[in-house]
DNA sequence: GGACGTGGGAGAGAAATGACCAAAAGATCC
DNA sequence: GGATCTTTTGGTCATTTCTCTCCCACGTCC
């Protein structure tokens, strides 16, 4: 049944040599000295054989398995763990790594959290990357401690490993002074109730870029709900019934901001005319399907896969000390996603013809 | 700086006898006979220790890895993928597995197939699973062959390797099942225009179905865009001008009922009141968070994923014969998922009050 | 001019990686 | 002294890597 996969060794008897002079031709050993001819009759025969080392051997008697475990919660709740993944596995295949994949839940005890790791330590892999749903601060397994390890998406508690995360409030600003730029004057938001990062940071640089720009932060125009899109809807009810209505609303999400676009909807508000929206998280499947397509900041998943891949080999190859990283998290740019949600306000009552005339305040 | 990983000879050593017991000891081997007392002690040195197992140095010996490769296209575009990953992985991992991931693009060229199934098969993979985006046909690489294999969501040209996918047929029945179940005689569908198995299956289920049902199909009523959600809107606004104007439309996946909805809103008809929509694909972001939410078809990704892997694991373990199965795909349910675009028709012009009141034909 | 020594090129041998397994050896008992 | 129970020895898996041998040319010495 199984075709008995061929070895060095089959090499070495199809070239006429030994496997070790095998060996020494195909990983191009420096030190070692053989032949042209010798050479180009083990290149000949692993070709003609179809050779492939086997990299579990390779792995057991170097130390070195050229594997990356991989723990991520919830890999299918949200699109983002996809890029993550993707991001990670681009990254290490170019280096001649190979991913292995272990899901977990965000609900799971530290004991499975514990046996999540050990699996993947027993596979002797060189290095983890460890990612969670969305960015927050956890205490990692103990056994993680000593190997290679880089978190994506969250800290660690104790800052003993390293971690790469979005710059939310970047982000947030960012969204924010593009309704500024617009010409917006009275901006609302819409945040999430939940107690992770993401909803302070934002709301602070919600408030950092109002003052920046001289605007006046008005309490009423922030309104909390669950961050989905009911919460989004009475989210933006709330904000648009204050007597100083807004012409623009920031929104904690895209999926609150999908909330938004009802709301306005429902009363009877065009978007961008009579209401500019900002979201965050780029989630394409909403944030391109919405009529207008919704502007919002792109969180860089693939880019943090990437990052933390990058020095997770690095550290492993001995080309860097994550020791030095893990101090203070990597932060990574959210860069905004201009689409069409947003325009600058009606110029008072008077014509309405105000159209998408964005103008830039330096 | 490593902490070198304790072997076997460790425990050998602590607890006082030879490496040879200790791996009978822990692999509980049948005829290996050794006295409780020193059983104990093996156990309590492996545990105090916290010893576990070189996986690779076990596989090299047993030949067989305990790794399953997982060849994803596209991993991270669609959500869909990562259901498919969930599957594999819960289900191998319950078996004792671990799954290797590796990201292929659609676009790659044969070679590229080759040599990533090359570099599988260079780690040991005992078997493994090729998933495709969307449900195809396709050539599987060649040496794929002989080895234990199954096809996600697609299907081998040459019906040599065994494959699973969903009943598009089946779901597509359900969903025109529904809407004639709530009253509608007049149905439409919005279909996709490009040539995959979907296409051709779903608007074949929805002849059959209103067949079945002693309905008229009017070919005016079935028109087809890009399946997406400006596809769905135009296609939409086509079915609805009719002057047969349908009461219920059918449609290809839920980013065209996305379309369709907004297409709805535009000509001032309410859903479900005024017209009636079910889906297929069940992408929760959409269909979850359209107003009101869409009764929509799903996808089986996740159960493609823990049927494919209990088969492949099966067949590794010859519990099964994967060539029994290659004939034809494994066909796995579409369920309905109801939620609220579906109402019984208006009955005339007369009152206007018709409520859900859904009725049966038997 | 032949024996000897030296040096380096080309390749082979063998140990080691961590675990499994068949067969053989040692201990215990009657 | 055989039979039974328990443990050890040694080979194996596919590689890498350190050490060794072989061989020949060249130079030198007596």
């Amino acid at each position: 049944m199984t075709k008995r996969s061929v070895g060095i060794k089959d090499v070495a008897a199809a070239a006429g040599v030994s496997v070790t002079t095998v060996s020494h031709v195909l990983n191009d050993v420096a030190y070692a000295r053989v032949g042209n001819e010798t050479r180009e009759r083990v290149h000949e025969a692993a070709q003609r054989l179809g050779y492939g080392p086997n990299r579990l051997a390779q792995a057991l008697r170097t130390q070195r398995s050229g594997m990356i475990g991989f723990i991520s919660e919830e890999i299918a709740t949200t699109p983002h763990a996809g890029r993550i993944i993707l991001g990670a596995e681009e990254t290490a295949r170019a280096r001649g790594y190979n991913i292995m994949i272990i899901n977990s839940t965000s609900t799971g005890s530290q004991d499975s959290r514990e046996s999540d790791v050990a699996d993947l330590l027993d596979r002797q892999v060189d290095g983890i990357l460890y990612a969670t749903m969305y960015h927050r601060k956890l205490s990692v397994p103990k056994n993680l401690a000593g190997v290679p390890a880089v978190l994506v998406d969250s800290e660690d508690i104790n800052h003993s490993v390293s971690s790469v995360i979005p710059d939310e409030a970047g982000g947030a600003r960012l969204a924010v002074q593009t309704l500024i730029d617009a010409g917006h004057t009275r901006i609302g938001m819409i945040n999430n109730t939940d107690d992770v990062p993401a909803t302070h940071s934002r709301l602070k640089a919600f408030k950092d870029t109002l003052a920046d720009a001289g605007l006046e932060f008005h309490e009423e125009l922030v309104h909390s709900e669950l961050s989905e899109v009911p919460g989004g809807y009475q989210a933006t009810l709330r904000v648009l019934e204050s007597p100083n209505r807004p012409t623009a609303i920031f929104c904690y999400n895209d999926r609150m901001a999908m909330g938004a676009y009802r709301a306005a909807g429902k009363l009877g508000l065009r978007i961008p005319e009579d209401l500019s929206l900002v979201g965050f998280d780029n989630q394409q499947l909403i944030a391109e399907n919405l009529y207008p397509s919704l502007t919002t900041v792109a969180l860089p998943h693939y880019e943090m896969g990437a990052w933390a891949t990058k020095n997770l080999i690095d550290a492993i190859e001995g080309k860097t000390d994550l020791q030095l990283l893990s101090a203070h998290p990597t932060v990574l740019p959210c860069p905004l996603v201009l689409r069409h949600s947003v325009a600058s306000p009606l110029s008072g009552a008077d014509d309405g013809s105000a159209e998408l005339s964005a103008r830039t305040n330096t």
